[in-house]
DNA sequence: GTTAGCACTCAGGGGGTTTGAGTGCTAAAA
DNA sequence: TTTTAGCACTCAAACCCCCTGAGTGCTAAC
């Protein structure tokens, strides 16, 4: 695509102009802002040869003109100019990642609304779910007499725990005996090893205690198959409502409702090879997203798997500004899970 | 209040009506609904009667009535028949009661949800915090040599853990020790009573391993915070948008923020000595609240704390059903919870 | 290649009219 | 006394029409 240079001046112009205001763009607004002493008429003319491109649209002839998605992604891949964030932005960022980040199964829901409250525009974020997670160790821990902890370690690290309480009481020695036979038995298997029969013959190595083991194995059965599993968080929903474009609720509702709880991760895009990924409408598979853009991130959360957090907006949504404030967030993420620091999870029970 | 018989049945009528259809009721339409053999003009009598009581009211001169918020009182308090459940709807509550409500800490988030689908409206869900919750054991157990899991179990049988990872290398002795003396100094201790002295202490009394004193208690002390917050979780906004009352964006929008996240637990209402409690238009102080209905149900969640869980929509929602529904999940919450069926909780580190 | 000028287009807003559902009142019937 | 039929009245919503003004494309001159 090889435009003159006032032809890119003037394309950039009407986009930014669109990103604020949502209004089609006339040819004197432009002829005035982009400062250069010609006239309308030229601008006209100029336009007129971008609308040929298939750069700019107009909604109806005698309107002004409106990017269209490819202006947009010839904008985003050449004519942007990098956004720096404020001092006052990163300090709200890093803040938000310090504060409250401490249990790795919120942090999804968490970065979710960071993104939503700093880009005004509804977020989400998908846990990429891990897939062979193994057990590496068991902990049992003696509370009362009729009652103990589970504690799960997995290959991955994360550490889970579950209260049990017994009908009958327990000694210290069966306890450990127990202990003993489950990390001899299930450690180091992923979900599918741990078959029917291992569980018999670990039953009846038991003894006694046969019933705690399968008490045992389902807990971490019900770890494994949690961390495996793919899930979503939205937030910041209502973002959309306050959006011109989503003034009308025909065009909000749909998109609201392909976004509400309970969506299918598979629904949102995620980013292959880039860390970063921006999909102006049409470019979107879903249908509901057709005339949306949304941009994705993706970030380390270590053992080689990556977090996707991203924002959905109109068309017209600040390119510039979002990717800025995602890319940072994304990178301290990054950081926060590389550096380990992120380590609570919880478990509780009754 | 004393109506004769055929008022009351006219003003259910009214009520059903407007509660299916959102539009004011007209004579003529009431004279065939309750199936008795008068004229619309005999109805028009009994409603401009119903309207000087204050039990009706009409848009303006020309439209039909619609319900005051006196007279859906009124219908809730008198006039509405117990709305049975099918049996396909208590097998869907059921189910959605034994999947997935494995662990505490989502209970919540789940139990709004379900209650969103169930009714078609916004729903919230309020955890109840605890006060004066006070750490009862401690645990610390070695994974490598220089990382070892924190165990914490509350008074009221909740357990959370975290991974901690260490710059150095520990002796399983020195975690013995330290093991001992988080339990006889820190067990038994509300927040408060977790002072910087009794820090000093026992900073002291560890010897070389005080820096893990501080890990260790301050981790006790985030357990306990997260305990004691109130904390809401909101679904189902979405379902907002379906209801004609709030399909123009300047109704919904204000509701729609007021509801949306990070919402202030404060502003719920919870209700006080009743198992639910109705809350119709003015009734609720909340301003934004001021034009819809609440209905809200508590549960018991053991050791004589109480789970909220609610939903919100205009005053015309049908009181009969969403009651109905939200008291039998009520019922099956408190069910779970007092069972100790409930007891997974989740902790993980990395 | 640029500009001024001009005829043309069309969404959006304002104002007026029509429609029809619903009301209140009155007078007659039960 | 209660009910009913009839009729005049009201008013939101739908519709229509016209006007306005921002913006365009084209052409002819610079």
């Amino acid at each position: 695509m090889d435009l003159t240079e006032r032809k890119r001046r003037i394309l950039r112009a009407i986009i930014e102009s669109y990103i604020q205001s949502a209004e089609p763009v006339g040819s004197k607004a432009i002829a005035q802002a982009i400062g250069m002493e010609v006239s309308s008429a030229t601008i006209r003319n100029e336009m007129a040869d971008l609308e040929s491109m298939g750069l700019l649209e107009k909604p109806h002839t005698s309107a002004g003109r409106i990017p269209s998605p490819k202006g947009y992604r010839l904008y985003v891949n050449e004519l942007m100019e990098e956004h720096k964030l404020s001092l006052q932005e990163t300090q709200r960022i890093n803040q938000a990642l310090r504060l409250k980040m401490q249990e790795l199964d919120r942090v999804l829901d968490q970065a979710g609304r960071v993104v939503s409250q700093l880009t005004n525009y509804p977020a989400f974020a998908l846990s990429s779910g891990m897939s062979r997670v193994t057990i590496r160790r068991f902990d049992l821990l003696m509370v009362e007499r009729n009652a103990f902890i589970i504690v799960v370690m997995t290959d991955s690290n994360i550490v889970r725990n579950r209260l049990i309480r017994l009908p009958s009481d327990l000694t210290e020695a069966q306890l450990q005996m127990l202990n003993t036979l489950l990390n001899t038995t299930f450690t180091g298997l992923s979900l599918e090893e741990i078959t029917p029969e291992l569980m018999r013959v670990a039953q009846h190595a038991a003894g006694d205690a046969y019933g705690l083991i399968s008490l045992v194995v389902s807990f971490a059965i019900e770890v494994l198959e949690s961390l495996e599993r793919r899930t979503v968080h939205t937030s910041g929903l209502a973002h959309l409502l306050e959006l011109p474009e989503y003034r009308s609720l025909e065009r909000a509702q749909p998109l609201l409702s392909y976004l509400s709880e309970d969506a299918d991760p598979a629904r949102f895009p995620v980013p292959k090879d880039d860390p970063m990924k921006i999909l102006i409408g049409p470019e979107n598979v879903a249908d509901a997203l057709k005339d949306t853009s949304v941009v994705v991130a993706s970030y380390d959360i270590g053992d080689g798997m990556r977090g996707v957090i991203g924002v959905v907006g109109p068309t017209r949504m600040d390119y510039a500004k979002i990717t800025a404030r995602l890319s940072y967030l994304a990178e301290g993420l990054s950081r926060l899970f590389g550096r380990g620091e992120l380590s609570d999870g919880r478990d509780d029970s009754k």
